[in-house]
This record gives C-alpha cells, structure tokens and sequence, in this order.
DNA sequence: ACAAATATTTAGTTTTGTCTAAAAATTTAT
DNA sequence: ATAAATTTTTAGACAAAACTAAATATTTGT
C-alpha cells in the first residue's frame, strides 16, 4: 500500500467507526482535505485492490482485509505517539503531526521492537487504545472522574466547567490534559476521591470529580 | 525536498565525496538502482532548484544549499541507526533499509529531541560520524588497531585476516563486527595491547590487533 | 410528483517520477 | 584521425495522485 492509500484507509475506519456505517465520498474529502472527485479515483483504486466495497453513489465500506489494514496503521500511529511523548518527552498535543508520517515507516520488526521498548503499551497518549498485532483492541470511553469504579485508569482529556476557577485550580494542582489518572479510593461519606496522577497520590473533592473528563477503556 | 530528490542528492554527496568530485549520471544510475535516463530529469530538476551544478555531459556537482541538505539527511539516517541499534537492540547490519525510511521523516524537533535523547552521539553503529545540525564533522577512517594510539576508540568493522582461526578467535572472546573497542594500552615489550570492548577489559595480542579494522574519527 | 439543491462521478489536465528506444556526444583504441 | 565503444541525453509513454469544470444521480422541499 502506498502511503496515500493508506490515509484513506484510515479515514474511512474513523469516519465508518470500523465497519459500522458506510463513509460518503464528501466525508472523505473533508476529512483528508482534497475534492471528492479524487476521492472518487482512490475509492475505484481501493475497491480494485479489494480493500473496500464501492458502489457508485451510495458510499463505501471497509473489507475485512482493509479494516485489518487500517489497525494495523492506527497501530502503528499510537505506538509512535506514546514513544515521542514517554521517551522524547513531546508534549501529547504535538504529537499528531509527526506520528502522521511515522505510521508509514515499512518494517515488521521496528514495529514489534518498538512495542516491546514502550512496554507493550494499551493506550496512546491521547487515551485512545492501541490494537494488538491482530487487530484486537478494547473499546475506549470518555467518562467523568466521579462515574468511575476504584481502580479505573485513564487519561485526562477535557473539563466540563472550564471556568476559569476550575482551569486555576487544575493548574495549581500540576493536573494537565494528557497526564494518567488513576483512582485509589473514594469516600462515601462526602465523594471525595484519592487519586494518583504523575505518580504522587492526592485527595480531589467530588466537585473536581464531577469535572474532569478521563478517557478510559471499557471493561471488555 | 521530496523523497526522491532527498535520496538523489544523498547520493551524489556519497559518490562525490562531498564536494570533490563531479559525479557521472551512469554512476547515481547505478547506485540508484534506476536508469541513466531518470538521472538525467532528476539532474535538471535539481539543478533548477539550485541543489546540484549540472553541465550536460559533465556530470554534477552539489551546490553549498545542496551539500548542506545531503549533511542534514545524513544525520538524520544516522541518528536513527543508532537509535535502532542502541534502544530498539537492532544489529548493526539490520538498520540501513530501515533508517533509509525513517531519514525522511520532516520535523526539526524530532531530529534534536532525538539526538538529545541518544545523548549527543559523535558516531553512527558503523562507525560513521554523524553531522551537527549546522553540518560540521570529522571524517572517519578506517585504521588497524596497531596503528591507533592509546586512547583511541572506534568501532570494528573488518578484519585483514579472513582465516577459520581468527574468525573462531574473535567469536570465542565475544568480539563481533559493530562492537565499540577502546584501546586502553599497548605493552612494548611483546606489543600486545590492553582494550575494553563491550565494557569488558581485555588483553590481545599484537598479532590480532594488526588483522582487526577499527573505524575511528579523524583528530581535527 | 417535480423542481431545486446537493452529492457524486466523469472527462480532461497537471505534476512527479519512472521507463524504453533512439539520437547525440564523448571517450577509447587502432 | 577516425572508427568503435561507451556514456549521456532526448523523445515519447505510463502510472500515481491530485485538480477543475461539466455532467449525472440522488435527496429534499413543496
Ligand atoms: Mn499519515
Ligand atoms: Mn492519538
Ligand atoms: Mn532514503
Ligand atoms: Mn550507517
């Protein structure tokens, strides 16, 4: 596969949630910034290489061939997301661009050293999950703080107070979108939670709880 | 620079050793794997975009803007080589098709936060010195470790004698081909030679020291 | 049901990088 | 110095991936 081939794999794995729904050719077109006349040319291409099912005006689908593809690309992606944050020490929100490119790097082996040197990670810095070699992965959710079980782990990915009260107190607390949450304890008696994020355990009120959004994987 | 022109000019700074010598299409054909007809509307393409002096049956030559993109290349195929070898425990002779990938990668901050992280490295896994980002670098050449000083250091690369003996000798002492060898001190009496390789002391005598090829840097 | 609006495809170009076959320049050998 | 061999360039084509403009199909609103 060449590399534009593969970024329309991947954006009709997004827009069509897997196999899900049937991706229009103006979505495409939006989504990867070109006119829906080229997407036109590269779905006849894709369908050729039985990578899609087209049908003229009535939009496309994935195969199974090509929804394994597209993991495999996702794959590839978030592998290398979690490898500039963790090791080059990225920030999560710079990542995308690079991992755009790296994701198209041919080699098996780099791939499965790569994992192996990240510690076999299960989510990209952004929370969302990282498919096994054979396209297995778990569903992730975006859920407040205070719905979570004990011993749910996630990632922070947005506030549903943004006042700017809230903001302060998140940047007092050295709390930032991007950083692992994990919660340790709750207490019935006022929902006070006991988390743990970058490492040093704290105690955050339900109120904070209420407000804060983690991305966390969904239990099976 | 597109992929293409990027690998075109790297190899036009090999062939030519720099700057010194024009080189013949014939030979970036065959280097290249392609044919002499490609060269040639590659040639005028890079000499349109003033990478190249190109003078119609004279062969090329790089520019100054050429020759310092062909160093900022080099670098970065370097850089990941010793990332493969160094963190993802690659070989050292399993790198090249890879990094011949991954040097294509566009994003000034990866290349430095990758340099940074691989702690400054002078050279590559081969022995080859990498580029600084404003391409400066020693040459690198290719010595016995008889004629090396004390102090010297520099990575295998090769042997003067191919015998069964010699090869099992290095095998039996752990020396391989890729290994980073430091000469420590040489004995007058008998010119046997104190070394550490792989973090290890050892002692060899002169005889193995004249059949084994040590890629170090140039002093000055 | 039909006209208007919208979505999609087709037709015809363009750019990049490659190729083969043929022509032209250069080098080598007599 | 000239013919032969070699190197290099030109001419003409092709495939991939994009574009614009025009044609056609589908959907929506009345
Ligand atoms: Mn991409
Ligand atoms: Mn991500
Ligand atoms: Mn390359
Ligand atoms: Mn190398």
């Amino acid at each position: 596969m060449t590399l534009s081939e593969e970024d329309y794999i991947k954006a009709i794995y997004h827009l069509g949630k897997g196999m899900e729904q049937a991706v229009s050719t103006n979505s495409i077109a939006e989504q990867m910034d070109t006119k829906p006349s080229s997407v036109t040319d590269m779905l006849k291409k894709l369908s050729e290489k039985d990578l899609v099912f087209y049908k003229k005006y009535k939009g496309v689908l994935l195969t199974e061939t090509g929804r394994l593809s597209a993991l495999s690309i996702i794959r590839k992606h978030r592998l290398w997301e979690v490898f500039l944050v963790d090791k080059l020490d990225f920030a999560w929100d710079e990542v995308h661009e690079v991992a755009e490119q790296l994701e198209h790097i041919k080699s098996e082996k780099l791939i499965d050293k790569l994992d192996a040197y990240l510690g076999n990670p299960k989510v990209d810095p952004h929370g969302d999950p990282i498919p096994s070699k054979d396209g297995e992965f778990k569903k992730s959710v975006k859920r407040l703080v205070t719905e979570l079980p004990i011993g749910s782990q996630g990632i922070c990915v947005g506030v549903n107070d943004s006042s700017v009260a809230f903001l302060k107190f998140l940047d007092k607390n050295n709390i930032s979108l991007g950083d692992t949450l994990e919660i340790l304890d709750k207490e019935d008696f006022d929902g006070s939670l006991s988390i743990r994020i970058k490492g040093k355990e704290m105690r955050i009120s339900e109120q904070i709880g209420s407000n804060l959004f983690l991305e966390v994987l969904e239990k099976d």
